[in-house]
RNA sequence: GUCGCGGUAGCCCAACGGCAGAGGCAUCCGACUUAAACUCGGAACGGUGCGGGUUCGAAUCCCGCUCGCGACACCA
C-alpha cells in the first residue's frame, strides 16, 4: 500500500528520477524526432550560476523556481519550452584557492559543479539537461574564441596602451565596471591605474544601437535607466580655442551648453593632456610638473574624495574665446590644468563657465577667476534663490541684481533660460541658442556639433591563467594575427605553476612549450597551420616565429552568447545552427539578479548585435523580456551601539532579542545574507527537513518577485501545512483506518463534484493562470490555499475532476506531490503535458453579491442583490437599505458601481 | 549630491480610484493528548510613514517632506 503520509523525501526523489529516465524535459530541435513545428516556442533562461565552492544560497533557487513554474506552465498552455541551464565557470575563486592549495582550477571547478547540479536537481527543475553548457569545457570556448575572431575580423578588437585598473592582490588588471572607489570589487583589493598594453573591444562604435534599441525590449525601466546612464548619451559641440601668442594652434573642448560660451572665462585641461607640457611657460613648469606628477599617482579614489576641495594650476598660456574679437579684452582667457577634468571624456578639455555650471563656480570662487552670467534663469528661480536683501525686490530688479551679482544667489543656475550677455544669441532660449551658435561656429569652422558617450572601449584582457586563451598570435616585428580557425579551440595550456608571476606578465607566459610557435604563412601573409616551437628549432621558408598572446578573456566573454549555446549546444561543427536559432531565438523571458543591470547585460548585447551585423544571428537584441528577482535578505541583529551580530552569539526570550554574552538587548533588522553574520540560509537544509515542493513554494509565497524580502524560517511551515492538507484533501492519511493510504471515497466512487466548490475551483484557476500571465506567484499560491481551505470544510464534497484539476494547476509549483497525487488519481503518464485545464467565465462570478452602500462616501449599510441586478434596481435596494440616513435630506446624486457599491450624495 | 524603487496589523504581504484584508507566520482561546509536539477549530489586532491637493469617493492619482533600500557619483 503506498503511503498514507505526505513524505516528500520518498516521493522526491522518486519523481525526479522517473522525469530523468523517460526525458520528460527533453527539448526537442526543429528537425529532431518529436518536434511539433505548430506549436509556438517559448525560451525562458535563468542567469547562469557561477559554481561556487559554497554551492547553492536560496537566492538561487528564487529565479529558478520562478522560472521553472512558467516552463511548466507554459508546457501545458501547448508551448515547446526551451528551458537550459549551465555553468559559467571561468572565475577568479577557483584560481585563487588553486593557487593556495595547488589544486587545480578544472579540479575544483568540476567538483564544485557537481555539487551545485546535485542540489539543483533535488530541487526538481524541468532544464533539458541535455543542452547543459560549462564555459570552461573546450568544446564551448572554442566558439567564444571563434566570436572574437569574428570580433577581430570587424576591427572591433583592438590592442592599445591604455591607463587600466591594476590590481596587485589579484595580480591582474580590471575593466573599469569591476572597480568600485579604487578598490576591486572582487576581494575589495586595492588597485591603481598605470597604462599597459590590453585588448580592448570597440563597444563604443555600437552606442547609439545599444541605446536606442532599448526602446523595443521590455525590461524594467530601472534597469533601461541605468543602462542609459552608462552609455551616457551628451549631445553638445565640440569648440575650438585658439592658444594666444603660440604655434599649439588650438584647443578642442566639448561642452553640452555652447550657447554660455560668452560665459567662459577659463579653460581646464586635464593633466594628462597631451598639450599641457607644450604650452606651459617656463615660469610656470615647476609647478604644473608637480601637479602631473602628484595627479597621475594619486588613484581616482583619491582624486573623487578629494572633490570637495577643487585644486588646479596656472599654465602660463592664454586662448581666445571665440566669440569675441581678439582684440576685445574680454577674449583673451588663461589656461589651467585642474584634475576635476577628466582625460577620458570628451576632449579632456572643458571651457569653463563659473556662472552656470557648479564645479567651474566652485573651482572659480576658489581661486578667483571671474564670472560672467549668460543665462538669464526664469523670475520664480530668481525669487527662490535670491539673496535675503534681494528677496522682495520686483522682477526687474532681481534681473538686474542677478546680472551683477549671480554669486550673491543661492546657488548657481544651471538649467535652462535666455541668453543675455551673448550679442549673436541675445534674447534667444536655451535650446534655440545653442542651435544658433552651434551654426555660427560651424559657419566659422571653429566648432561643429557632437554627440559624445560616457561608455568607454571594453577593456578584454586578464592576466589570469583561468579563462579563455585569445586565438592571437604575435610575430617578432610586433605585429599580430589569428590562428586558423581550423586550429579551435586553442586549449588552455596544462601547468603545475598557475601562480601569477609577480611581475605584469600574465601566468601563462610560463608555458613555455605552448607560448612559442611556428607559424606556416601563405603567399597572402595569412597563417594557414601552426606548430609547436622550441628555442634553437630550425624554421622552415614558409614559418615565422610567433608568440601566444598570454592574456585570457574576462568572465564576462562566456557569458555573453551561452543562451546561444544552449540552442545547438552539442553541435561540433558550428557553435549554433541557423534553423534552430530562428526557431528559438529571441530569450522570450530572462530573470536574474539586477546585480548584472549594466555589464553582463550590456555586453551580451553588444556581442549579439555585433553576431546580427554578420547575419549569425536574426533578432536585434538577445533578451525580448527581462525580470530582476529580489535579493532575499535574512534576519539580523545589532546591539544598542549599532553593532552587527553574528546570529550565533543572539538569544530570543521574553519576547526579544538578547545578545548572550552580555544579555544587552539586541534589534532584528534584516541584512544580506553573509558568512560573517552566519545568517546564511542553506537550501539542502531546507530540503531535508520540508522537502523540495515547501521550498518552491516558500520562495515565491514570501513576496513578490521582484523586491527584497527577508528569509524567515518561521513562516516555512506555513506553506508545507498547506501542502499537507492538499494531500489529506486527496488520500486518505488516517494510518489507523484500513484504506489508509488509498485515494479518499468520494474521488473513486464515481460521484459528481460541488456545485459550490465547482465555482471556487473556477476562480482558482482563472486567478493562477493571470496571476502567473503578471509573474505574481504569491498571490497565486495564496489562491491555491483558499481553495484547498475550502474543500477542507466539507472534504467529501469534492469530485474526481475537481481534484484532477487542481493537481494540475498545483503542478508547476510544486511539481513532486502533484506528479504523485496525479498518479493516485489513476493517469500512467507524467502531468507534465497535460492541458492547463480552462474555465468558464459564468462560473467564475457568484449568483448573487453584497452591495456596499455608501452615503456621502462613507459606507452606512450593505444589502444583497442578484449578481445581474440592473443599476437601477440597485439604487432602488441601495435606497430602502439607508432609507434612515436619507430620511430629510436631498438627494443630489448616486453613483452606482456595477458588482460594487453605491454611493448615495445627499444635502441637508 | 543625482536618479530609481519602496513604506498597509507584531512580521512577510493582498487590495481595476469603490466595503482596508486574500493568504501565511506569530499571539490568545478551545479540541485532540496522561502531557507535549503535530494537527484541527475559533478569536483578537491596524485605518495604510507625515502634511497638503484633486475627487461623490484616495492605500491607490498629484505636490512637498520623511525614513529605508538600490544604482550612479566631478562625464563638461
Amino acid at each position: 500500500m503506498p503511503s498514507a503520509k505526505y513524505t516528500p523525501r520518498e516521493i522526491e526523489p522518486h519523481w525526479q528520477q522517473v522525469w530523468a529516465a523517460q526525458g520528460t524535459f527533453k527539448t526537442p530541435n526543429p528537425g529532431d524526432a518529436g518536434f511539433d513545428p505548430k506549436k509556438p516556442k517559448y525560451y525562458i533562461l535563468d542567469m547562469f550560476p557561477y559554481p561556487s565552492g559554497a554551492g547553492l544560497h536560496v537566492g538561487h533557487p528564487e529565479g529558478y523556481t520562478a522560472t521553472d513554474i512558467l516552463a511548466r506552465y507554459k508546457r501545458m498552455k501547448g508551448f515547446q519550452v526551451l528551458h537550459p541551464m549551465g555553468w559559467d565557470a571561468y572565475g577568479l575563486p577557483a584560481e585563487q584557492y588553486a593557487v593556495q592549495t595547488g589544486v587545480h582550477p578544472r579540479i575544483t571547478t568540476q567538483s564544485n559543479i557537481t555539487n551545485m547540479k546535485r542540489q539543483i536537481q533535488a530541487l526538481g527543475f524541468s532544464y533539458d539537461w541535455d543542452r547543459e553548457v560549462d564555459t570552461t569545457d573546450p568544446e564551448y570556448y572554442r566558439w567564444t574564441q571563434w566570436i572574437f575572431i569574428q570580433l577581430y575580423k570587424k576591427g572591433l578588437a583592438y590592442l592599445a596602451e591604455v591607463p587600466v585598473w591594476w590590481c596587485e592582490a589579484l595580480g591582474t588588471v580590471l575593466a573599469n565596471e569591476e572597480v568600485i572607489d579604487g578598490r576591486s570589487e572582487r576581494g575589495d583589493h586595492p588597485c591603481v591605474r598605470r597604462p599597459m598594453k590590453q585588448w580592448m573591444l570597440k563597444i563604443t562604435e555600437y552606442a547609439e544601437r545599444l541605446l536606442a534599441d532599448l526602446e523595443t525590449l521590455d525590461w524594467p525601466e530601472s534597469i533601461k535607466i541605468q543602462q542609459r546612464n552608462w552609455i551616457g548619451k551628451s549631445e553638445g559641440a565640440e569648440v575650438d580655442f585658439e592658444v594666444a601668442d603660440s604655434k599649439e594652434g588650438s584647443i578642442r573642448v566639448f561642452t553640452t551648453r555652447p550657447d554660455t560660451l560668452y560665459g567662459a572665462t577659463y579653460m581646464v585641461l586635464a593633466p594628462e593632456h597631451p598639450l599641457v607640457a607644450k604650452l606651459t611657460t617656463p615660469g610656470q613648469k615647476a609647478a604644473v610638473d608637480a601637479y602631473v606628477r602628484a595627479a597621475a599617482q594619486k588613484s581616482d579614489l583619491a582624486r573623487t574624495e578629494l572633490a570637495k576641495e577643487k585644486t588646479g594650476v596656472f599654465t602660463g598660456a592664454y586662448a581666445f574665446n571665440p566669440v569675441f574679437e581678439k582684440s576685445d579684452p574680454k577674449a583673451k582667457i588663461p589656461i589651467l590644468i585642474a584634475d576635476y577634468v577628466l582625460t577620458g571624456y570628451g576632449t579632456g578639455a572643458i571651457m569653463a563657465v563659473p556662472a552656470h555650471d557648479t564645479r567651474d563656480a566652485e573651482f572659480a570662487v576658489q581661486y578667483k577667476l571671474p564670472i560672467v552670467p549668460v543665462v538669464m534663469p526664469p523670475e520664480g528661480w530668481l525669487k527662490a534663490h535670491a539673496p535675503a536683501e534681494a528677496k522682495k525686490s520686483g522682477a526687474d530688479a532681481l534681473r538686474a541684481h542677478f546680472a551683477q551679482a549671480p554669486q550673491s544667489f543661492a546657488e548657481f543656475f544651471t538649467d535652462d533660460g535666455v541668453a543675455f550677455n551673448s550679442p549673436s544669441i541675445e534674447g534667444l532660449h536655451t535650446p534655440e541658442a545653442k542651435k544658433k551658435i552651434t551654426q555660427w561656429l560651424e559657419g566659422r569652422g571653429q566648432g561643429k556639433g557632437t554627440i559624445n558617450y560616457r561608455l568607454r572601449d571594453w577593456l578584454f584582457s586578464r592576466q589570469r591563467y583561468w579563462g579563455e586563451p585569445f586565438p592571437v598570435l604575435h610575430f617578432e616585428d610586433g605585429s599580430h594575427t589569428l590562428i586558423p580557425e581550423a586550429e579551435l579551440p586553442l586549449r588552455l595550456p596544462e601547468m603545475e605553476d598557475f601562480k601569477p608571476t609577480g611581475t605584469f606578465d600574465p601566468p601563462l607566459g610560463k608555458a613555455k612549450d605552448w607560448l612559442y610557435v611556428a607559424a606556416e604563412v601563405d603567399a597572402q601573409g595569412q597563417v594557414v597551420r601552426t606548430r609547436p616551437w622550441r628555442e634553437g628549432e630550425a624554421l622552415k621558408a614558409n614559418e615565422k616565429k610567433a608568440r601566444r598572446e598570454t592574456n585570457t578573456m574576462p568572465q564576462w566573454a562566456g557569458s555573453c552568447w551561452y543562451y546561444l549555446r544552449y540552442l545547438d549546444a552539442k553541435n561540433d561543427r558550428k557553435g549554433w545552427r541557423p534553423e534552430v536559432e530562428n526557431y528559438w531565438m529571441p530569450v522570450d523571458l530572462y530573470v536574474g539578479g539586477a546585480e548584472h543591470a549594466v555589464l553582463h547585460l550590456l555586453y551580451a548585447r553588444f556581442w549579439h548585435k555585433v553576431l546580427y551585423d554578420l547575419g549569425y544571428v536574426h533578432t536585434k537584441e538577445p533578451f525580448q523580456r527581462l525580470f530582476n528577482q529580489g535579493l532575499i535578505t535574512a534576519f539580523a541583529y545589532q546591539d544598542e551601539a549599532g553593532r552587527l551580530i553574528p546570529n550565533d552569539e543572539v538569544e530570543e526570550r521574553d519576547q526579544g532579542f538578547f545578545v548572550k554574552a552580555t544579555g544587552q538587548p539586541a534589534k532584528q533588522i534584516t541584512a544580506k545574507m553573509s558568512k560573517s553574520l552566519k545568517n546564511v540560509v542553506n537550501p539542502d537544509d531546507v530540503v531535508n527537513e520540508y522537502g523540495a515542493d515547501t521550498l518552491r513554494l516558500y520562495e515565491m509565497f514570501i513576496g513578490p518577485l521582484d523586491g527584497s524580502k527577508p528569509w524567515n524560517p518561521r513562516d516555512v511551515p506555513g506553506v508545507f501545512r498547506f501542502l499537507q492538507r492538499s494531500w489529506r484533501l486527496l488520500v486518505e492519511d488516517d494510518e489507523s483506518k484500513a484504506n489508509a493510504g488509498a485515494l479518499r471515497a468520494n474521488l473513486s466512487n464515481g460521484q459528481a463534484g460541488d456545485a459550490e466548490l465547482e465555482r471556487a475551483l473556477h476562480k482558482t484557476i482563472k486567478k493562477v493562470g493571470d496571476d502567473l500571465e503578471r509573474m505574481a506567484f504569491n498571490t497565486a499560491i495564496s489562491a491555491m490555499m483558499i481553495f484547498v481551505n475550502e474543500c477542507l470544510k466539507a472534504p467529501e464534497k469534492l469530485g474526481k475532476s475537481q481534484a484532477e484539476r487542481f493537481v494540475l494547476i498545483l503542478a508547476p509549483f510544486a511539481p513532486h506531490i502533484a506528479e504523485e497525487l496525479w498518479q493516485r488519481l489513476g493517469h500512467e503518464k507524467v502531468l507534465a503535458f497535460e492541458p492547463w485545464p480552462a474555465f468558464d467565465e459564468a462560473q467564475t462570478k457568484d449568483a448573487s453579491l453584497e452591495l456596499a452602500i455608501q452615503v456621502n462616501g462613507k459606507v452606512r449599510g450593505k444589502t444583497s442583490v442578484p449578481a445581474d441586478a440592473s443599476e437601477d434596481a440597485m439604487k432602488q435596494a441601495a435606497q430602502e437599505a439607508v432609507a434612515k440616513e436619507l430620511a430629510g435630506k436631498t438627494i443630489v446624486k448616486v453613483i452606482v458601481v456595477k458588482g460594487r457599491l453605491v454611493n448615495i450624495v445627499i444635502k441637508g
